[in-house]
DNA sequence: CATTTTAAT
DNA sequence: CTGCATTAAAATG
C-alpha cells in the first residue's frame, strides 16, 4: 500500500536525475555533493509515483531536504547513508577481487552454476495461469472523499505525523505517502489533513472484496488495498480474455464500491504487481504471457521496480553495474559472492521475469512472529520505561491471545532517542505468553540496556514473539503424528492453558504472580539459576512445544529472495480485503478450538498416548508407558532417534538449544530416571 | 559452528 | 518521520 514508503514503486533513474539537479542547486552547502545519495534516499521512493508527472522534483527535494537538515532524524540517515556507501564501496573492491580471479580464469564455478541456476528456473516457467494484481487508487483517500466530496477539490492528506496517504491534488505539489507531515505542509501550505479511520476502509475493503471474490474465490489479499487474484479459471469459464475480464472487473468495483482500482496481467504475481502501477489510476496493463514478451518487459525494467529490491539493494546493484532486469545477466557470475546464495537465486529469477503463481487467502501462510511496538515522547527514566514496558508487555498479551499463540524467543526493540534501533531477545525456558511472562523476561534485557548506556533515551519501544507455539489443541507432534487427546483429565495434556493466568500445570514451573519489578537481587538470581538448571532437564518440554508447530509439510517456506514467491512481507498479515476484525480472529480460534476438540475425542474412549519411537498408542500410564519407551529405545540405539527426531525438526523453527546439546538432552529423560530430573519434571517433559 | 543482532524490505 | 512482519547477513563468541 501507499502507507508503506518503501516499497513503492518509482522510476528510479527519474529520481536520480531530479536529486541530481537539486543537488547542484545546493552547492553552496559545504558537503553538498556528498548528500546526492542521501538525498535522492530521502526524496523517497514514490516521487515519480501517479500523480507526479508535472512536479518540480528539484524543487521538491530541495524542500525536503531543508526541511529535514539537521532533525536527529536526518542525523541517523546520514549515518545510515554513510554506512551504505562503505559497504559498497566494499562490494566493489569484492567485485575487482572477483574480475581479476575471472582473469585468470577462475569463477568457472560460478557460470556453471549460473547456468544450471537459469536452465532449472526456466524448466519450471509456468505460463499457464493468469494472475492479476489490483491495487486502489490512493485507497484511503479515495474513501473520505466518498464520504465528504468537497474534499475533491482540495489537497488533503489521510495520517497524522506522517502522510498514510493523499490525494491526487497533494500529490501535485509533491506530497506522498510516508512522508512527514511537517514536511509535506511545506510543500503544499494548507495541506489538510485527516486523522485514520480503519473501520472505514475496512468496510471499503469489504464491499470491494465482494467483487473480488466472483472472480477468484481464493483471492489473496496483500493489504488494505491491495489483493492478488487467480482469474484462469474465470476466463475460461466465461469465455473472456484477461483484458476483458479485468475490464469488466474494474467496472464492477467501480459500480458497487464507488472507488477506483488499477490493475496489472501477467503470467505472475511479480509481474503482475509492477503492471498495476504502469496505468495507475484507474487502468490496467497487461504483459503477454510468452517468454519472449517476459523477457523484453524486464530488459528495461528498472531494479528498484521489483517488489524486493529496495532502496539499499537498488544502489548496491547500480554501483556493480546493474541498473535494469536485463543487466542482472552480465553480472551472473558475480551475484552469489556479492550478495549471498539467496539474492543471487532471486535476481536470477527476476531477471527471467519469473514469479509465483500460487494465489491464495493470506490466512494460510503461517505466522512466524506476533509483536507491538509503539513510538512516544523521550523516555529516560527507568520507572517510566518500566511501566511502558508493561504496557507494551500487555498489548502484546492480547496479541497473543488473540492470535493463539506463545512464544519461545522474546525479542525487546527499542528506537533510541537518536533514532538508532537496538534490539536484544533471550529464550525463556518455556514458552511465554503472558503480560507477567512477557514483563519478567523483557525487564532484564532493558536493564542491560541501560547499564550498557546511562541516560538511555528512547523514542520506541516494542516486544515481539518469535519461534511461535500454538495454543490452538489438535496440532501435531514433531513425530508427524496426531496426538491423541482425551477430554478427562488428559485435556491439560497440552499443557497451553490460555487466558494468561499463571498457574502452572503440575507445579512444574511455577511463575510469580505478583508484582516483581523490584524482587530483590538474591531472589532474581537464585530464580535465575533455578530456571537454568530446568532449562537443561527441559529439553523435553520445549521439544514438546515444537511438536504444536504444524508439520512441515504446512509450512510455506518463502522468502524475500524465493525465486517463485513474491517476498514475503508483514502485508501477509495486513488488514487487507481478507481483513479480520479482532472479533473475527477471536471468533476463528474458537472456532478452530472447537473443532479440536471435536477431532480430539473422535480416536479413543480410554486415554491413550502415543508411543514417541514406534508410534504405538499406550495406555496412559506413566511408568508402563515410560517401560514400553526403553523397551522400544533399546531396540532402535538412541542415535538413531536423535537422528529421525531432528530431521523432523528440521524443517521447523530453529531449535531453542544448540542442535549438539538437544541431542544430549533430548536423548537424557528416556535414558536413565530423569538424570536428575523429578518424576513430574519427566512427565510434564515428554508429554506436557 | 550456532546463536544473536542488525539491516533491510 | 509510524508500525508490523519477515528474512538474510553480519557480528559474535
Amino acid at each position: 500500500m501507499e502507507r508503506m514508503p518503501r516499497h513503492n514503486d518509482d522510476l528510479a533513474a527519474e529520481a536520480e536525475d531530479a536529486v541530481a539537479t537539486a543537488a547542484s542547486t545546493t552547492s553552496a552547502l559545504p558537503d553538498a555533493s556528498q548528500h546526492h545519495t542521501l538525498k535522492y534516499h530521502l526524496l523517497g521512493p514514490s516521487l515519480t509515483k501517479s500523480g507526479q508527472d508535472g512536479v518540480d522534483q528539484s524543487k521538491v527535494s530541495e524542500i525536503i531536504y531543508n526541511a529535514s537538515k539537521g532533525s536527529k532524524y536526518f542525523t541517523n540517515e546520514e549515518n545510515k547513508d554513510k554506512s551504505l556507501t562503505a559497504k559498497i564501496d566494499r562490494i566493489l573492491a569484492k567485485k575487482r577481487e572477483l574480475q581479476r580471479i575471472e582473469a585468470q580464469g577462475g569463477l568457472k564455478n560460478e557460470l556453471k552454476a549460473a547456468e544450471i541456476c537459469i536452465e532449472e528456473l526456466e524448466y519450471g516457467r509456468d505460463l499457464s495461469q493468469t494472475i492479476v494484481h489490483i491495487d486502489c487508487d490512493a485507497f484511503y483517500a479515495a474513501v473520505e472523499e466518498l464520504d465528504r466530496p468537497e474534499l475533491k477539490d482540495v489537497p488533503f492528506a489521510v495520517g497524522m505525523g506522517v502522510l498514510t496517504t493523499c490525494n491526487y491534488h497533494a500529490r501535485k505539489f509533491g506530497c506522498r505517502s510516508g512522508m512527514a507531515g511537517f514536511v509535506a505542509d511545506k510543500l503544499c501550505p494548507g495541506l489538510i489533513h485527516l486523522p485514520l479511520n480503519f473501520e472505514k476502509y475496512t468496510a471499503k475493503a469489504k464491499e470491494v472484496r465482494t467483487v473480488l471474490e466472483q472472480y477468484d474465490p481464493r483471492f489473496e489479499s496483500a493489504s488494505m488495498d491491495e489483493a492478488y487474484l487467480n482469474i484462469t479459471t474465470y476466463c475460461q469459464e466465461h469465455q473472456l480474455s484477461p483484458e476483458d475480464a479485468v475490464s469488466q472487473l474494474r467496472a464492477q468495483v467501480h459500480a458497487h464500491a464507488k472507488i477506483t482500482i488499477s490493475a496489472g496481467i501477467a503470467a505472475n504475481a511479480r509481474i503482475a504487481k509492477i503492471c498495476s502501477n504502469k496505468n495507475k489510476p484507474n487502468g490496467q496493463f497487461l504483459v503477454p504471457s510468452d517468454r519472449a514478451s517476459i523477457l523484453a518487459f524486464m530488459r528495461h525494467l528498472p531494479t528498484r521496480k521489483v517488489n524486493g529490491i529496495g532502496r539499499v539493494f537498488e544502489r548496491e546493484l547500480d554501483a556493480i553495474g546493474v541498473k535494469t532486469c536485463g543487466d542482472i545477466y552480465a553480472q551472473r557470475i558475480y551475484l552469489s559472492r556479492l550478495f549471498g546464495e539467496k539474492a543471487f537465486n532471486f535476481l536470477v529469477s527476476v531477471h527471467l521475469g519469473l514469479g509465483r503463481t500460487d494465489v491464495r487467502p493470506a490466512e494460510e501462510f503461517e505466522r512466524k512472529s506476533v509483536g507491538t511496538e509503539s513510538t512516544f515522547h523521550d523516555l529516560s527514566s527507568p520507572a517510566e520505561l518500566r511501566e511502558k514496558l508493561r504496557w507494551t508487555a500487555e498489548e502484546l498479551e492480547k496479541d497473543m491471545l488473540r492470535t493463539g499463540f506463545r512464544g519461545r524467543t522474546l525479542v525487546l526493540k527499542i528506537k533510541l532517542h537518536s533514532y538508532e534501533v537496538l534490539s536484544r531477545q533471550v529464550q525463556p525456558p518455556r514458552a511465554v505468553g503472558t503480560k507477567e511472562e512477557l514483563y519478567r523476561f523483557a525487564e532484564p534485557m532493558l536493564e542491560k540496556l541501560e547499564r550498557e548506556m546511562d541516560g538511555m533515551k528512547l523514542r520506541l519501544m516494542g516486544l515481539r514473539c518469535t519461534h511461535l507455539v500454538s495454543t490452538k489443541k489438535g496440532e501435531v507432534d514433531f513425530f508427524g503424528r496426531v496426538r491423541r487427546r482425551v477430554s478427562e483429565q488428559g485435556a491439560e495434556v497440552d499443557g497451553q492453558e490460555r487466558g494468561g493466568v499463571d498457574v502452572d500445570e503440575d507445579g512444574w514451573q511455577k511463575w510469580p504472580t505478583g508484582d516483581e519489578e523490584f524482587e530483590d537481587a538474591a531472589r532474581q538470581e537464585r530464580q535465575e539459576e533455578a530456571e537454568e538448571t530446568e532449562r537443561l532437564s527441559q529439553q523435553y518440554e520445549q521439544q514438546e512445544d515444537e511438536e504444536q508447530d504444524p508439520p512441515p509439510s504446512a509450512q510455506r517456506q518463502t522468502s524475500k529472495y524465493d525465486p517463485d514467491g513474491a517476498p514475503s512481507d508483514y502485508r501477509r498479515y495486513g488488514n487487507g480485503f481478507a481483513w479480520r476484525s479482532i472479533l473475527e480472529e477471536e471468533a476463528a480460534a474458537a472456532a478452530a478450538e472447537r473443532a479440536a476438540e471435536e477431532a480430539a475425542k473422535e480416536p479413543v474412549g480410554r486415554e491413550q498416548w502415543d508411543c514417541p519411537i514406534c508410534g504405538v498408542p499406550q495406555a496412559a500410564e506413566e511408568k508402563g508407558f515410560n517401560a514400553h519407551i526403553d523397551g522400544c529405545l533399546s531396540r532402535r540405539t538412541i542415535k538413531e532417534i536423535v537422528r529421525s527426531t531432528d530431521e523432523v525438526s528440521e524443517n521447523k523453527a530453529p531449535m531453542a538449544v544448540p542442535a549438539s546439546t538437544a541431542k544430549r538432552k533430548r536423548g537424557r529423560p528416556v535414558l536413565k530416571d530423569g538424570g536428575g530430573r523429578t518424576d513430574q519434571g519427566r512427565k510434564r517433559a515428554f508429554f506436557a
